[in-house]
DNA sequence: TTTAGCACTCGAAGGCCGAGAGTGCTAAAA
DNA sequence: TTTTAGCACTCTCGGCCTTCGAGTGCTAAA
């Protein structure tokens, strides 16, 4: 990559400015006169084409204005970008609501789609915190009818996941409590591994109940990131690029397609990084369907414990600057909300007391 | 209501498949055209005036086809529809795809919103099974860390709800597990009056906890129908009805708007009923973001225990006897689901046994 | 009651044209 | 050497016009 004057960045900055807000190819004379340079517009010409000449910039057709390349977008958020913070009233705005409804961490992450969206103006995923590793905390046995018994289980972390099992024959609620204690004291702190270790000396139902167990407790840690939330996707749809029905249906369709956005979500080596921050443009050549979009990512949570991730995805002229500040800073929210529900270690002092 | 003659029925009919299938304005010659009706197209014109004239069906302007009004669909869906049902394969193969996810509702609910999208071409809506009036079945109180107690409150018909507590003082496990397990024994089977009404004899970390258990099942009884499974979206902006940019964000903020979609499934009165199926054609009237849109719902799940909703939302033009159809299999087969999981019925011999 | 014939209507599609914004190049100015 | 004014050229977009064709309603004959 050459490296380029200050003047060349200044206006691949301008052009990326004007195009991500009107959509629309920038010429030379519309950016002096928007912007009151006091260099001629021969003068923004010139670099222009000598910015077109690096692959930062190109021309739809001849006779038109610039428009950015995907290069342009990368050394854009990788070099020019300036790091901005939501304003304070935002903030604290945005936080509030959170600590309000912190018992909920489906209501969370609900929320945090929902600003995230708001924030950004463009489409909104968000996953529940996971643990890399589930480890038993709790199980219980509920005998519903007959020969159908309700498992519970309760991870380390609070994740609880429910089944229903069918025995052999029907079990009387007090020999499944029984089991369940027996079961939950034998194991509970352990992962999949620590309870495969120790099943040999179990028998009978509890031997039974186990091999659920351990069933189950694999599927948590094949999950990724589970369910994904999504919003804003009427705001991605307000987009001109994505206009036209064609467009429209591809745009939905990802979207739609939760298996992209888990592919996503799970994926943690990335090329661009800000802060924390992954920033995926244009698919990086890889996602052939992500081709007209960028996806700015960033994970939340404590890192032994559960972890998730966030994004926003919009065109590829999407405002990245907001997306990435929206994404830090809930981020960074999400993370306290998860240690505070995990470790009891309440970072303000809003906590709610039994009355 | 005037009552038509045999061949106006027959020309409405053969008009609504073909705008349907064509979404133009169909004209007296191509009716004949492509129908090879030995009635000359004057003849059409003639009975299409007088149906025009019914309100059945309008022109977009003078000399152009005919398109059916609101009115047209609704005579068409309650009078000339004729009930078919999904081929045996079909429900065959489908069916074949329940049993094997038995044991997950949410995976039932996400699987019948695809299959109701798959078949009826159109935006699909699938709420989980969800008990009119909430009984506890079995209340477990987890220890977390420090003050942070985990309660998961299971309820009779096997929904669970979870909600992190912050007490007072940290409270050994020992404690908490007696209290949850005098409280499930006070309070098994009851609904939240049933439990009102005894909390007076309560005291201490047992009077507290059951505060909490009261406002979350006053929670699970107000939420209708808590979340609501959308599919096929992409099906819906396919339609050339949603093409422009701005209906498609029209469509989309409608499917988008949770609300609107818990206000349908929660609606049980209906003017159209189609052997238990309810048909809202153009909003009828009352709904005005549902001008474009017809919706045909269903409900699903044992009267007394667990009821869900179910519907297809597509445009007015949308194939009315295939969302008819597949919704009543559907609504059949969850119902059997339901109960069979409920009542430890099982109504086929797949059942899946401890090894 | 049905149908052939006919004049009329109106939207969609295509072609034409001018306006406007933009470019690259050249030569003069700084 | 760099910047800028000037200029010829290019290409899209929007408006306008015309044509085409599918469709209608009406009338009169079958």
């Amino acid at each position: 990559m050459v490296e380029l004057s200050e003047r060349q960045k200044f206006i691949l900055t301008l052009v990326i400015h004007e195009y991500i807000r009107t959509a629309q190819p920038v010429g030379s004379q519309a950016l002096v006169a928007r912007y009151h340079l006091n260099i001629s517009s021969a003068t923004v010409r010139n670099e222009m084409a000598a910015l077109t000449e690096y692959g930062l910039l190109r021309q739809p057709h001849t006779s038109a204005g610039r428009v950015p390349t995907e290069e342009g977008y990368r050394y854009f958020v990788s070099r020019l970008i300036r790091a901005t913070d939501l304003p304070d009233t935002t903030r604290r705005t945005i936080s509030h609501q959170f600590y309000q409804m912190r018992h909920d961490v489906e209501q969370w992450v609900r929320l945090a789609a929902s600003v995230l969206a708001y924030q950004s103006r463009a489409a909104s995923l968000v996953t529940p915190p996971h643990p890399e590793k589930a480890r038993l905390k709790h199980l219980e046995l509920i005998a519903t009818r007959g020969r159908q018994v309700l498992m519970v289980l309760v991870m380390v972390g609070g994740e609880v996941r429910q089944r229903i099992l069918t025995l052999n024959e029907p079990v009387a609620q007090e020999l499944l409590s029984q089991s369940a204690d027996r079961l939950t004291q034998l194991f509970q702190g352990q992962d999949v591994d620590g309870i495969r270790a120790r099943t040999a000396q179990l028998s009978g139902l509890d031997a039974d109940v186990i091999g659920w167990v351990i069933e189950d407790m694999v599927e948590a840690d094949s999950e990724v990131a589970g369910e994904v939330y999504l919003d804003g996707l009427t705001n991605v749809l307000a987009e001109p690029e994505f206009t036209g029905s064609e467009e429209a249906r591809r745009a939905l369709r990802i979207l739609e397609e939760r298996s992209l956005l888990q592919d996503l979500a799970a994926r943690t080596v990335m090329s661009n990084t800000v802060g924390g921050i992954q920033v995926l443009i244009g698919g990086e050549g890889t996602w052939d369907e992500l081709r007209p979009w960028s996806i700015v990512l960033g994970s939340y949570g404590a890192p032994g414990l559960a972890t998730g991730t966030l994004g926003v995805l919009g065109p590829l002229r999407m405002s990245y600057g907001r997306a990435i500040s929206t994404v830090r800073f809930l981020s960074g929210l999400l993370s306290d909300l998860v240690a505070e529900t995990l470790l009891d270690e309440p970072l303000t002092n809003k906590g709610e007391n039994l009355s």
